[in-house]
DNA sequence: GTCCACAAATTGGTCAGTCCAAATTGGTCT
DNA sequence: AGACCAATTTGGACTGACCAATTTGTGGAC
């Protein structure tokens, strides 16, 4: 069971993000939303502070107006990518895209400034993709702990940060999704070699293109399981479109 | 006069980020704090809600506890930034680092997906970067128009919030190095030309490595900043320092 | 002495009602 | 129309209380 505050905050973000109230527009006082949630005024202050602090509200003594979203806090795109029944296929290319330039920087910081041991435990981090028949699941988080091992070693902590904060918001969103994903183990492998050739060399120009070849891949893998994801929501709608026509 | 919820967040935030508290820590109970700060509990709350959404403290019945820096939110860089008299010169050039490829990034993206308007409004902001005699604070004004065109154009999401949340964490806290900044006008015109001419040819790679040396100059341009600001607060220190004598 | 089960104290979550200061609103006068 | 002023609304803060989950303290069994 979710806080109470916390329901409430979901549900005026959803709101917002939904439209239902536009940018500039007052919402309704603590006092009417207490009422409206059937809470007291103490709960619903404790969410609109949520609401503000995402940057979705700007709260002030007279009342409290609805921000634009460009002024929202990054802690917004996992109730973005939440909202129907697939995350929306441009934000999420475009979380991909950051995340993955962020990357290529983390790796390209991580051959400059990490120490030997942390490049040996990238190289480590490496190994596990070295496996034709590791299931998907555990492949996914043999790249997250790759991906980890690499933000860790950059030392770098707003990247570190902006990283985490993505990545956990991108996560679990994605796990609608996880049963359409069909891992390109060969290409992995292939990727986790060259990584590990330059790593060992330190050569921060080939860390970085091997990177983005990894990027492209991972890249490939989620259009390919959006899509089929995809006809699947549409065939269940159709199914369920002639069962009411039967009726 | 500022929210006493924030003043109080404020100091709680100074004091675990000063490691009064150590991670894993207990707070303090939202009763026992109320006192310390002669505030009502309520207050206290929203105090917490304000830490626990940082990522600093993981609340829960029982008892709120203080987390690892490397859980918290994007969002605690700039109380990082603003703690001693100067912002700790590590974390600023993460900082940078960070911005300067993003924005490197951003301006790939644009090249790409842009409209053609877009594209010119990007040029347009790069004009008043030719005109020598632009006082420091205008002359700043006109790149963060500069960063922020580019970051619209790019039509990423993440991106822009990022870009967003950390130049509104470091802008503030690198005024008192403002007027230790020597703006090297010929150096940014010289940029900014370069940077209208790939515009407009729509040219990725020449954007990209024009956004990399407009970086190298920012840079440096901080470094001798910080330099002479570090050498003026050493002298204040002395000079303190021999009065005390003195009496 | 160690471990475990149970009761007591502590703590966060919620609620009700009240007062205050700032902002908004609506009317009035010019 | 536009400026000014009073009434209302609204967020900020406070007091005091209750509940449920957790933590802590205590005692007994091994």
């Amino acid at each position: 069971m979710t806080a109470k505050h916390d329901q409430i905050a979901n549900t005026l973000i959803a709101d917002i993000l939904d439209d239902g109230y536009r940018a500039g527009e007052r919402l309704p006082s603590e006092r009417d939303l207490a009422a409206r949630f059937q809470a007291n005024r103490g709960a619903v202050r404790e969410a609109m502070k949520t609401l503000q602090q995402l940057g979705l509200a700007d709260i002030q003594p007279g009342g409290a107006r609805v921000q634009q979203r460009e002024q929202a806090s990054l802690d917004i795109i996992g109730h973005i990518l939440g909202r129907g029944d697939l995350p929306d296929r441009n934000v999420v290319d475009q979380v991909l895209v950051v995340i993955n330039n962020l990357l290529a920087l983390a790796a390209e910081q991580a051959i400059t400034v990490a120490s030997d041991e942390q490049i040996e435990e990238i190289r480590q981090a490496t190994r596990p993709l070295y496996q034709q028949q590791l299931g998907h699941v555990e492949h996914a988080l043999a790249r997250f702990s790759l991906l980890r091992a690499v933000m860790v070693a950059s030392k770098n902590l707003p990247l570190q940060l902006i990283a985490k904060s993505l990545f956990e918001q991108f996560a679990p969103n994605m796990e609608s999704l996880a049963v359409f994903v069909e891992t390109d183990h060969t290409g992995y492998a292939d990727y986790a070699r060259k990584l590990d050739g330059a790593l060992q060399g330190r050569n921060a120009a080939a860390v970085r293109r091997t990177f983005e070849a990894f990027a492209k891949l991972n890249r490939e893998s989620l259009i390919k399981a959006y899509n089929a994801a995809q006809h699947a929501l549409d065939n269940a709608a159709n199914t369920q479109a002639k069962e009411a026509v039967n009726r």
